[in-house]
RNA sequence: CGGGAUGUAGCGCAGCCUGGUAGCGCAUCUGUUUUGGGAACAGAGGGUCGCAGGUUCGAAUCCUGCCAUCCCGACCA
C-alpha cells in the first residue's frame, strides 16, 4: 500500500448522499447554453455579478481541466508554484501599471492604509520574484507557473462563468537571456497548448493575436470554434483538423511544429487580414465564431527593464532579461467546452473532463437483485478507475434518465428488473445515444477497455 | 461607462394601469395508488412583494431616492 493512502474503503458515491441541485427550468438570468445548463446542472451558482460559487458537481470538473493543464505544464517542462491573490501596489507602481490597468483592478486598503489589490495577473510579481532571486545566465532560462484565481473588475460580466470577474487562470511566465531564446519558450508553451486542448476533448486553434506595443509575430489566441462565440474567426481549415504534436520532447527543436501551423492562415476579427485570407483556396477558407480560451505572448523588456530584472551574462556584463506569459483561462474552459459540447438535453462531456466516468441507474432501489448488480457495477467500474455515480434514488425512471441526460456524463448503465430477468443492462452512450443490452461483464469491458 | 429592461416563495411567472392586506405552475413535505424516458389524487409548509422615504384611513400597486441583476454596445483569460 502506498504510504498516506487511505486504508478504508470508498464509500460509493451514491446521488441520495451527493449534493446536486438541480433545476427543473432555466433561471431567467442566464442566456446563452452553457450558463443554463451549469446552472440546471448544479454546477454553479452564482453569488454576485461574475461571481460563483462551485457546487460540487461543477468543481470536480473545474478540478479535471486544472489538473489536465498542470500536467501538459509539467511535461513542457514548466515548474509549478503558486503566487497569492491579493497584492501590494508598490510593485505596480514600478511597472506603472498601477495607475495603467484602470478600474478594472480591484483595490483594497488594508488595516495599515497600505494600498493593496486583487491580482488580475502576476507579472510584476513574478518578475520581483525572479529579480531577487537569479542574478545568473546560467539558470536560463526559466519558465514558471501557477494556477490561482484571479479578479477583474470586468465592466460587464456576464455569460455566467464565460466572463465572470472572478475566475481561475493558468498563468506562465518565462525568462530567458535573449529574444532567440525567448521564442524558444514560446514554442514550448504554444505545443504545450495544443496538447492540452487535444486532450480536453476540444478543437482549439491558435490564431494570430494582437502582440500590442512589442510587435514582432509572438502572441497567439487560442479559441474553441463554438456558435457562441464573442469573436469572429477566419482560419484555413486544415489548422481545425490537424493532430496534436502528442508524445514530443520539450527539450528538442519545436519549431517544425509551431511553423507548420503559423504558416495557415488564422485571424479573430479584429486582426483579419482580406488579402492573406483571399489567398487561402476558396474550399479551404472557414469562417466560424471563437471562444477564446489562451492567450500566449512574448514581452520582451516590459517589466524586466522598469523592475531591473537583470541577470550577468556570460561577458560579465548585466543583461535584462525577456519575458513571456501564457494564460489559459481554467474556469472558463468549464463553459467553453459546454458550449462546444452540448444537446437539446444537456450537457454532453468529453471524457477526459466528465465530472464521473459513468452512471448508474436502479430502476428498482431495494430490489435485491438490483441492488447487488448496481453496486457490483459499481464496485467493479470503481475498481478501473472509472468514478461511477450511482442513483440509488426512488425517483422514477424517466426522471433518473433524463437527469442523466443532463449532467452529461460519457455512459449511462441501468440496471433494472426487466433487464436482470434476461441477465443484461443497459449501456447508453451520452453522445451518440445509442443504447445496448449487454451483460454486466460485456458492461465493464465495454467502459473500462 | 452609454443605451434598454427586470426585481413578488428554491425556480418560472401573474397581480400593479384602476390602492383594500398576495396568487398560479414546477419544486418541497405527508399519505395513498403508481414505477423501463421529467406519474396521479388528496392534504400541508414556505413570501418583511429588492431597500428606504413619501402620499393615503389603507401601498406589491401611486410618487421620490437608492441598491441589485440581466441584455445590447465599446474593452477582455
Amino acid at each position: 500500500m502506498r504510504a498516506g493512502a487511505a486504508t478504508h474503503k470508498r464509500a460509493f458515491m451514491r446521488l441520495t448522499k451527493y449534493f446536486l441541485p438541480l433545476l427543473k427550468e432555466t433561471p431567467s438570468d442566464a442566456t446563452i447554453a452553457s450558463h443554463q445548463l451549469m446552472l440546471r446542472a448544479g454546477m454553479v451558482r452564482q453569488n454576485s455579478a461574475g461571481i460563483y460559487s462551485w457546487l460540487p458537481l461543477g468543481h470536480k470538473v473545474l478540478k479535471k481541466i486544472e489538473q489536465i493543464v498542470r500536467e501538459e505544464q509539467d511535461r513542457a517542462g514548466a515548474v509549478e508554484m503558486l503566487m497569492p491573490t491579493i497584492q501590494s501596489a508598490d510593485l505596480w507602481k514600478e511597472t506603472g501599471r498601477y495607475d495603467a490597468y484602470g478600474p478594472e483592478m480591484l483595490r483594497i486598503t488594508d488595516r495599515h492604509d497600505q494600498e493593496m489589490l486583487y491580482g488580475p495577473t502576476n507579472e510584476d510579481m513574478i518578475t520581483d520574484i525572479f529579480r531577487t532571486s537569479v542574478q545568473s545566465y546560467k539558470r536560463l532560462p526559466a519558465l514558471l507557473y501557477h494556477i490561482q484565481w484571479k479578479f477583474r473588475d470586468e465592466r460587464r460580466p456576464r455569460f455566467g462563468v464565460m466572463r465572470g470577474r472572478e475566475f481561475l487562470m493558468k498563468d506562465a511566465y518565462s525568462f530567458d537571456i535573449d529574444e532567440a531564446s525567448a521564442r524558444q519558450s514560446y514554442y514550448r508553451m504554444f505545443v504545450a497548448y495544443l496538447n492540452t486542448f487535444a486532450r480536453l476533448g476540444i478543437k482549439a486553434i491558435p490564431v494570430k493575436a494582437d502582440p500590442g506595443p512589442i510587435g514582432g509575430d509572438l502572441s497567439h489566441e487560442f479559441v474553441i470554434l463554438a456558435e457562441s462565440g464573442e469573436s469572429g474567426v477566419f482560419a484555413h481549415r486544415d489548422l481545425v483538423e490537424m493532430a496534436p504534436p502528442g508524445d514530443v520532447d520539450f527539450d528538442s527543436d519545436l519549431s517544425g511544429e509551431v511553423d507548420k501551423r503559423m504558416a495557415l492562415y488564422a485571424a479573430t476579427d479584429e486582426m483579419h487580414d482580406e488579402a492573406a485570407y483571399d489567398a487561402v483556396p476558396a474550399d479551404k477558407r472557414m469562417e466560424a465564431r471563437g471562444i477564446e480560451v489562451g492567450h500566449i505572448f512574448y514581452f520582451g523588456t516590459k517589466y524586466s527593464e522598469p523592475m531591473g530584472a537583470k541577470v550577468q551574462g556570460p561577458d560579465g556584463k548585466p543583461t535584462t532579461i525577456h519575458g513571456g506569459s501564457y494564460g489559459i483561462g481554467v474556469s472558463r474552459l468549464v463553459a467553453a467546452i459546454i458550449e462546444a459540447s452540448h444537446d437539446d438535453n444537456g450537457i454532453v462531456w468529453p471524457a477526459s473532463v466528465a465530472p464521473f466516468g459513468a452512471g448508474i441507474i436502479n430502476l428498482k432501489v431495494g430490489d435485491e437483485a438490483c441492488d447487488r448488480v448496481a453496486e457490483e457495477l459499481y464496485a467493479k467500474l470503481s475498481e478501473a478507475g472509472l468514478d461511477p455515480l450511482y442513483d440509488d434514488s426512488s425517483d422514477r425512471g424517466g426522471v433518473k434518465f433524463s437527469r442523466m441526460d443532463l449532467i452529461g456524463l460519457p455512459f449511462a448503465i441501468t440496471v433494472g428488473p426487466r433487464g436482470i430477468k434476461d441477465g443484461v443492462v443497459e449501456v447508453k452512450d451520452r453522445r451518440t445515444g445509442e443504447r445496448e443490452s449487454l451483460s454486466v461483464e460485456a458492461a465493464i469491458a465495454k467502459l473500462t477497455g
